[in-house]
DNA sequence: TTCTCTACTGTGAACGCTCACAGAAGCATG
DNA sequence: CATGCTTCTGTGAGCGTTCACAGTAGAGAA
């Protein structure tokens, strides 16, 4: 009867409300809300016909009072604040998440903290309950967020493999060594010889295993690593223009670079450009993410694509799982070789 | 004496233990947690000796069911999901609003509402109150989500002014038409008289007012408008690339390009690089918000910086008093001509 | 003394929900 | 006919807070 009507908050319908329009009792408006077990087919269907009338929704807090539960989960960044709107990455992977979790309905908070200071509030806020699990996007060694949350038992699943955290932290990543092998497999193919390399931080698990590759398929090939053509960067755009210059600087012949994310090549292709040689008749390079990047990149880059869609329905999928009770596990997806203008 | 111990979580310290360990009342204790007022020093130092010492963290959810308030905001986008990754300047602002918030330790929310079964589902969650609050970046007119919310009573702060919504809606906006009047002069005074312009989409304030500025500044410069070089874009690349190559078509002796956004000033970029046309020999450029955008392209762009930081801190300060129970209000900030390469 | 006022403190009752339990009904089994 | 089992339903208790209210103690005024 009493529908709610426009302008001003009134107050919203309660479980009682419903449970009086339906001519039922509470405890069955609540079993019809959870999964509607032992409720026969008529209260179900004038408890549902009650809802749709009152325009009721349940009240969360009430509900997260009683089962413990917050329903809903936490994205965790820990990385300071540049690199989060600097890295396309990021987005899609925030964004990606954001859809798989409203899926279930459960919606997504968004936490940064960038200094130790925020480090230290969330984790408070996260071990008081407020949210039931973290997707946590951060990966440099040694982060003391994912290992206090580990310690204090909240369910965790993190964004490319942790480095020194154990076995007993789940994550979802990408094949990083694999594409990598990919890319530099793809630079020798073109002939390319004096293959170098803008390496990630090499205290993430990415830059680490994206080296890793790098050396595997040269070593493979028969070509010995030469270390004036591996120089490290930051993931960022000035680390790769940066990285570029070292390197033209110590390998002046290097003939092609595989660079560990796109941003960075889009540094390194201004330092080449400014250093007067072409891309990708005098050097090739190769990217690393697939990421808006690439594609605004000039020459386009040929990449490494990485499946944000599948990593963030996955950290989805597996955190949801760790919340359910199930074990913590690893899931590692393919990469994908995409070929642009760049080599 | 019972201090968590790491590991297993156990049963979290609740007010009452507070109380017992301060030897006070729960009323006490729920004073100090509010401000303290009407409590005698000694009892204060005694509740926060025991906070300090069982670890005590609120619960929200209780304090949510009874306050009524849940002490969140949602940061609601009702783009489509390609803009949303795509466009530099919303990370921008996200980060902002996040830490605005988290100064104020109210966490955030992010909702992503592209379709329109999303929309519906979105606005339930929000007038059902699981926020207090809602920042909301769309902008577009008749946008259904802002009216829906509005009528409900939601406490509203818009980023850009919306279209068609009355004066009711709280806002912050840079000043568009100031800064595409400050862009348009730069472009008069290097000489040159051609000067057309990429809007932006005309059912967005940004897309009107900015083209009311380009008009405005030729006027009074007694150069007549000329229709053929207004084209209109959606602020994406692509559609800055389709703009320009019309603009091309329609008036080849252009010598200068307002765009009004620096995404779209790159695909404008592209396009004239490909007819043949230097940057900024032959027309010059200037784009629109000083995004990371900007600085990648090729020639680096010149723009008109909106002030983010601010526009992001000033939202969440309207939010708050709006929730607080003050009347909306609108904020304008100025903008600021950022000279590179590109004229 | 008595009264009033202020500063402070404790207590019961909510908030809206879920959970455990008790009970009713229907049906098959002993 | 009693017994057990299954399916369904209603009820009381309680989750951890805040709020309104009642009460106490002490200071100052009449």
């Amino acid at each position: 009867m009493t529908v709610s009507t426009t302008g001003g908050r009134r107050r919203p319908p309660t479980i009682h409300d419903v449970a009086r329009e339906a001519g039922v009792s509470r405890g069955t408006v609540s079993r019809v809300l959870n999964g509607g077990h032992y409720v026969s087919p008529a209260a179900q269907e004038a408890v549902n016909a009650a809802i749709r009338r009152t325009g009721y929704v349940v009240n969360r807090h009430a509900r997260s009072l009683i089962t413990g539960r917050s329903d809903s989960v936490g994205f965790l960044l820990t990385e300071p604040q540049e690199r989060f709107f600097e890295d396309p990455n990021f987005n899609v992977l925030l964004r990606g998440c954001t859809q798989a979790l409203a899926a279930h309905d459960i919606p997504l908070l968004l936490m940064l903290a960038g200094t130790e200071d925020e480090r230290r509030r969330i984790t408070r806020y996260i071990t008081a309950g407020h949210v039931d699990g973290v997707l946590l996007v951060s990966s440099h060694s040694g982060d003391p967020v994912a290992e206090r949350l580990r310690e204090a038992g909240v369910p965790l699943v993190a964004c490319g493999k942790p480095i020194g955290l154990g076995s007993k932290v789940g994550y979802v990543a990408a094949d990083d060594r694999d594409g990598a092998r990919d890319m530099v497999r793809h630079l020798l193919s073109l002939g390319r010889r004096r293959v170098g390399t803008v390496t990630g931080p090499l205290d993430t698990p990415g830059g680490v295993e994206r080296l890793a590759g790098y050396k595997e398929v040269l070593t493979e090939a028969g070509i010995e690593i030469d270390e004036r053509l591996v120089v490290s960067g930051d993931y960022s755009r000035a680390g790769g223009e940066a990285g570029a210059e070292r390197l033209l600087a110590r390998a002046p012949d290097v003939d092609a670079v595989f660079v560990a994310s796109d941003l960075m090549a889009q540094g390194v292709l201004t330092a080449l450009h400014r250093a007067g040689r072409r891309v990708p008749q005098d050097v090739a390079v190769g990217g690393f993410d697939d990421s808006p990047a690439a594609v605004a990149a000039r020459p386009e880059l040929t990449t490494i694509r990485q499946p944000w869609d599948r990593i963030s329905s996955e950290m989805v999928r597996v955190l949801l799982a760790q919340i359910g009770g199930e074990d913590t596990a690893a899931v590692i997806l393919p990469t994908e070789l995409v070929k642009r203008e760049s080599t």
